[in-house]
RNA sequence: GGAAGCAUAGCUCAGUUGGGAGAGCACCUGCCUUACAAGCAGGGGGUCAUAGGUUCGAGCCCUAUUGUUUCCACCA
């Protein structure tokens, strides 16, 4: 027995039971192949340090409409989710906690600081993992993995032997970003620039033999301590003289000499360039050419290292002033000009990083880039919408080595290993007992790799590889890849290249890409500007469905969105509008099952609902397999709310009011049938609701999450019925406005008289719309009518007669149907000249001069009808 | 410096291969009508940034301009 609804739609009261039996029933999981193929999508891992926001949010109910979606199609369908180790945020997390102890790293010690790690990752893990639940995110929880967990790390382990060996990954000491906060290099990816106000400062350089200077300027003029030359260009007339020859850098008093360089721009600046070779890339690339030395004076945390006195220990801003204080006091100063320049920051804490020479681990790019681009630009990986393709192009054709070691202790750690006695390196995926060469003793490289190193393995480290799997050879590649547009860079190209390097095959084939959740006023949402609007707290208050609809609706992929509490109320509103239709069609039901009658008991209205939905069918699933989720979701809203509830409801209740007969009992069926292939038709997008609804209706049986998503059906489109019927809709809105306009009490009924060309099999079943819907006491079908004291409404296949003589002034009454007659002549003229331009009727396509066609015929019939009202007030 | 996006109703935004401009919210007028006032019925409101072009036909395609946002690169 089906019980009734709760008058109230209150989302918490079934949402959570509703997910627990989804589990519990095992509907996450991949059910059999049915024929159609598999779907696959991986989850981009949060971190574990992460709490659900609003990018999650979105990010998950785009993945679960998908996956809802094919699941229903019969895809054997699998969300593989899963969280990421993190090692920049996480470690930073754990070095704060301690610090609250009074302990830092050393303290504790490698193993300490990784046990700590572990048993945060326990505590703090698996928390957005549960918020993610709430969600309705339909994900196999079973196969839930880790970028740290032991499949992981072996597929590191492999990756890193491989492109070892293969000459692609390499160690060298080469210019690398050191974020002094974080304490470790990061990579180019993750360094943010941001403009801000600075100086130029213009110094002198003196020559050794004490015949002037060159004058130099710079940015940083803390960094001349680490000068190895002044460079200038070779062609450059001024300064051609001078190379060779030597200057005395001035405070520390070493000798530099003038080289020539083609990177120098004569026309910037003074066209000398002081050339500090441990700390600018550029630089770094000088001194490599002209053999300069590398002299690097600043220590991990950016301060002055041991041998600058008086300067050592300052830090480096502090050394800045110190220093420009100095230069003006000995007279090297001369001048100092505003300048704005791009300071790269780190992107996980904002410290400014510092440039620095430093041995490090790196990924050879060049060749590994190739057939990712090849991959994008052949059509194999597509990205939605299209134009992130040429973003990642860009990235991809520019790309330089990648900077893959990390000084962090939370991660993969590097599977290198020296020799103490003789140096000697052994790149293995276990410890070497003694060096091959001498016997020594070998120690691993303390470093762990970049985060991304992990991350770029996901699509196929989690179906196993590099064994091969039951998962790898069902799901991998994967299907679709859904994420935001700022990791394009940080993660989907590095999957992209690394997929295609180990496995040969490309990661997914599609990538659709979003936009970032804003707050209402187009703000980033931001813990310092406490912005941030908590998707919990939302659910809690409105429910996950209308959560996840203000999130997949009114925009378009890869556009930012506003989130706004109007948005999530619009949302609730339509959960709430579904929850009382189902409420009203439950509470008229007398049948115990909802099987769609014969086409012969099937009435106007039945054919009229039925067709409508077919259509909604087709274009939903249209949309939703171009990924255009948001126009799918409005078009399935609009067919609730604006033709299911408002007419087809409304129009049922005159069949409802004899529930036993066999007319109501055909329209509970309707009711029924059209609700239900709704609900199917919704439930990727609002689970929940959905699911609750469809259980409580008569003959469904199972969840709605593993039925059959509706498909298009031409038996069940009955144009032909179902354009009459439209006309019968648009000439009771036709009566609608006419009494709104005159302020015609709705609870004043009047008869009404209807002229009409409806046909002959309608015309009897038509009176109960225009009661109901009309405010029509009586209901006549006429030839002609001529009663001059009547309101006239005119509409291109019926002119309805209301008298209500009291009502009817004549004056406006003749000033209406004249201002009607003069609009529908422009448009019959406007109709005309298209219809008599031979090019249009030539070239448009048949299906459009058609249309106009009809147009201009329904036009010409209301012309008819206003005419004749005209005549009938014409002197009165 | 390079590239891309956006510009449509008062606000926030849709507009699916080019075929008569839409929604939500706000506003105005009526309404407790056999579910829903988180609602119903009706209404006002737009030179689709500007200027050209292609086309029988342009919000949509092309070019330029203006405003705006973002990404990439980075010359000291």
């Amino acid at each position: 027995m089906k019980k009734e609804l709760e008058k109230t739609y209150s989302p918490s009261d079934f949402e959570k039971r509703i997910y627990d039996e989804w589990c519990e029933k095992g509907y996450f999981k991949p059910s059999k192949d049915s024929g159609k193929g598999s779907y696959s999508i991986v989850m981009p891992p949060p971190n574990i340090t992460g709490q659900l926001h609003m990018g999650h949010a979105l990010d998950n109910t785009l993945q679960d409409i998908l996956v809802r979606y094919k699941r229903m199609k019969g895809f054997s369908t699998l969300w593989l989710p899963g969280t990421d180790h993190a090692s920049i945020a996480t470690e930073a997390k754990i070095v704060e906690e301690m610090k609250k102890e009074g302990l830092t790293k050393d303290d504790v010690g490698r193993d300490g600081f990784l046990k700590r790690a572990r048993e945060w990752n326990d505590k703090y893990g698996g928390r957005i993992i549960e918020q993610l639940k709430k969600m309705g995110s339909s994900c196999d929880w079973d196969r839930k993995r880790f970028t740290l967990d032991e499949g992981c790390s072996k597929a590191v382990r492999e990756v890193f032997l491989r492109l070892y060996e293969k000459g692609l990954i390499y160690r060298g000491e080469r210019i690398i970003n050191w974020c002094p906060h974080c304490l470790t290099s990061i990579s180019d990816a993750e360094v943010e620039y941001e403009t801000q106000p600075g100086h130029f400062w213009h110094i002198k350089y003196p020559f050794a033999d004490g015949s002037g200077y060159v004058e130099i300027a710079t940015t940083r003029p803390e960094t001349l301590l680490g000068d190895t030359a002044v460079a200038v260009h070779p062609d450059d007339e001024r300064y051609k003289a001078l190379v060779g020859k030597m200057l005395v850098l001035p405070l520390v008093g070493r000798l530099i000499p003038v080289v020539a360089d083609e990177y120098v721009d004569p026309e910037f600046g003074t066209g000398c360039v002081k050339i500090t070779p441990a700390h600018d890339p550029n630089d770094f690339e000088v001194g490599r050419r002209h053999g300069l030395e590398l002299i690097n004076m600043m220590t991990d945390d950016a301060r002055i290292t041991d041998e600058f006195e008086p300067y050592a220990g300052m830090e480096r801003y502090e050394a800045r002033d110190a220093i420009v204080k100095d230069l003006e006091e000995k007279g090297y100063l001369i001048s100092v000009e505003e300048h704005e320049h791009n300071v790269g920051t780190c992107y996980r804490c904002g410290t400014t990083v510092e440039p620095r020479a430093s041995l490090q681990w790196f990924v050879k790019m060049s060749s590994l880039a190739a057939p990712a681009i090849e991959a994008v630009k052949d059509g194999r990986i597509k990205f939605v919408p299209e134009r992130f393709e040429k973003n990642y192009l860009r990235w991809m054709e520019n790309i330089r080595d990648w900077c893959i070691s990390r000084q962090l202790w939370w991660g993969h750690r590097i599977p290198a290993y020296y020799c103490d006695k003789c140096g000697r390196t052994v790149v293995s995926g276990d410890k070497p007992d003694a060096c091959p060469d001498c016997g020594g003793a070998m120690t691993q490289d303390p470093d762990t790799l970049d985060t991304w190193f992990s991350s770029a393995l996901w699509p196929f480290s989690t179906m196993g590889w590099p064994d091969s799997t039951e998962d790898y050879e069902k799901f991998f590649p994967t299907s679709t890849l859904v994420t935001g547009y700022d990791i394009i860079t940080f993660w989907v190209s590095r999957m992209i290249f690394s997929s295609l390097e180990y496995t040969g095959e490309i990661p997914f084939d599609t990538v659709l890409i979003h936009g970032l959740v804003r707050d209402a006023k187009g703000r980033k949402m931001s813990k310092s500007l406490g912005n941030g609007i908590d998707p919990l707290e939302v659910i809690e208050k409105y429910g996950a469905d209308a959560l996840r609809f203000a999130l997949a609706t009114g925009n378009s992929p890869g556009n930012d969105m506003r989130f706004s509490d109007e948005k999530i109320e619009a949302a609730r509103n339509f959960a709430n509008k579904l929850w009382n239709a189902a409420r009203f069609v439950l509470i008229n039901l007398t049948i115990e099952k909802a099987e769609l009658p014969p086409e012969s008991s099937l009435a106007i209205e039945d054919k009229w609902i039925l067709t409508r939905f077919e259509n909604t069918v087709k274009s939903v699933t249209a949309n939703l397999d171009r990924y255009e989720l948001g126009v799918a979701l409005s078009t399935i809203c609009d067919f609730i709310w604006d033709i299911y509830c408002d007419w087809y409801i409304e129009l049922s209740k005159a069949s409802l009011s004899d529930r036993e007969s066999e007319r109501g009992r055909c329209a509970q069926s309707v009711l029924c049938y059209v609700l239900a292939e709704t609900l199917k038709l919704l439930h990727p997008f609002m689970p929940f609701i959905t699911e609750e609804i469809y259980s409580n209706l008569p003959g469904t049986s199972g969840s709605i999450m593993v039925s059959d998503y509706p498909e298009y059906d031409a038996a069940l489109c009955f144009e032909s019925e179902s354009a009459d019927m439209e006309k019968v809709i648009s000439a009771i809105k036709a009566i609608r406005v006419r009494r709104a306009e005159m302020n015609v009490a709705p609870s004043r009924k009047t008869k009404i008289f209807i002229v009409t060309k409806y046909p002959e099999a309608f015309k009897k079943e038509v009176h109960p719309f225009f009661e109901r819907l009309a405010a029509a006491s009586e209901v006549e079908l006429v030839d002609c009518y001529e009663d001059d004291g009547a309101v006239r409404i005119i509409t291109d296949s019926a002119s309805v007669y209301i008298p209500m003589a009291d009502m009817v002034d004549f004056e406006a009454e003749r000033a209406r149907l004249t201002e009607e007659l003069k609009k529908v002549d422009g448009e019959i003229s406007r109709a005309e000249s298209k219809l008599s331009n031979e090019n249009f009727t030539s070239r448009a396509p048949a299906a459009v001069v058609g249309a106009e066609r009809e147009k201009l015929a329904n036009y010409k019939a209301k012309r008819e009808g206003v005419l004749e009202a005209l005549r009938a007030v014409e002197g009165k």
